[in-house]
DNA sequence: TCAAAAGTGTTCTCGATACACCCATGC
DNA sequence: GCATGGGTGTATCGAGAACACTTTTGA
């Protein structure tokens, strides 16, 4: 059997999620009537795929993302005016700080979401999310994605709650505290204090990637699983 | 600023993985030159990604992969002629038993390689099997790909060597029968035996996919972790 | 009878879990 | 002075790691 080579529409997509006042926060962009989509956008002539992600991105929030990674190719639906078509995802990670700042929309509105009272999507993308939401729970354990959704500098409470938020349960503060202390990755910044509306003042801390390398190259499997 | 859509060129190539004689095999295909390449090829019209590499693993192996997954999309790269162009991955794990048989390697030759004696590859075609081999040792420990590699009926002995093999380091005999004597997600056949050229015969067992499913349905993570 | 592979339990150590109170700060 | 969030230590339990000999089989 011969086949028809054929060239293909190819459309990348970008999950942008972040955490905020506790709960797991996606951007979204609104098609009218109701029906909102992923950011997305067509690669450029010769524009390699990362940096049409990239483009997207900084079209949206005006910001690069400290965290992009390829998700999925989604090319097993053929959509309705029967044109081949494949959607390239990416998912990315944004600290809630950047999230305060106006959206900057351009033609479209664009809206950040709770990821539990998403609105309609269009096809496919529902599933995309799903997908980026189990990569991201399946990432915490073994990797530092953690702490791309902080700020540079944190405090404790602040890491926890990501990790909560992510794994869907809590955690017990002294556990998590010791762990962390314990694998050193995170560095006491002395003198540095955040003093919310209420309460005692929070240590901050900065997160040590040297570290992390080293323990990560030591393929020790999950360290930072809860 | 506006970008031309464009429409471009897509590949989708696998890699084939067996585990045979203790060592990590890889499938490639001659191009000629000494020069060797994934099973590769074009999606035909119409044609879903997915179904264009089980097309390109039937034309190979003359047989259907039990397990087949999308690895990575690259398109990061401009080939020389200024095309654009970008390939979809997948991953497939062979049964060493189908790797007996003879390849069925219609015009282009085709050989299996150890996969630490690889000949020189196509641009670009080195980096997917790294990440191929990367995703199969991560994958490992939490779901039950080892199994894919082995007949249905298989010796406790067999298994062992799947997992050392994707590791890459020896295991303890004792505790790796223990563990998975205790996850219960095999079975002995009982009374069924294989006996090799030398040595006592082995107790043939079965994986028992419906106790790993609930085992995993528990989200333990790094159950089979070794 | 020998070489080769299959099979079998116990001990120790370390990391995960459970659990409750005092401290600093702003109002 | 009180409400709010930050910060701290110990005891128990279970899973992972280390470790050596007996059994069966074919030649």
């Amino acid at each position: 059997v011969t086949h028809k080579p054929g060239s293909i529409g190819v459309n990348a997509a970008v999950v942008l999620m972040s955490i905020a006042d506790g709960r797991l926060k996606i951007l979204l962009t609104s098609v009218g009537e109701g029906l909102w989509a992923l950011p997305h956008g067509e690669p450029g002539y010769g524009e390699p795929l990362q940096e049409a992600a990239e483009r997207i991105i900084r079209e949206r929030l005006g910001i690069r993302a400290e965290y992009l990674e390829q998700l999925y190719t989604f090319g097993n639906h053929i959509p309705r005016n029967r044109q081949r078509r494949i959607t390239v995802a990416y998912y990315a990670l944004i600290p809630a700080a950047a999230l305060r700042r106006e959206l900057d929309g351009g033609s479209e509105a664009a809206r950040w979401f709770n990821h539990d009272e998403l609105p309609k999507l269009v096809d496919g993308h529902a599933e995309v999310v799903r997908v980026a939401r189990h990569r991201l729970r399946g990432k915490l354990a073994y990797t530092a994605v953690g702490f791309e959704l902080l700020p540079e500098k944190f405090s404790l409470a602040e890491l926890q709650t990501i990790y909560e938020v992510i794994l869907g349960k809590t955690l017990d503060k002294r556990n998590f505290r010791r762990k962390i202390r314990e694998l050193g990755i995170v560095e006491e910044l002395g003198g540095e204090f955040r003093s919310g509306p209420r309460g005692r003042a929070a240590q901050l801390h900065r997160f040590r990637p040297e570290v992390f390398q080293q323990i990560e190259e030591g393929l020790k499997g999950d360290i930072l699983a809860f």
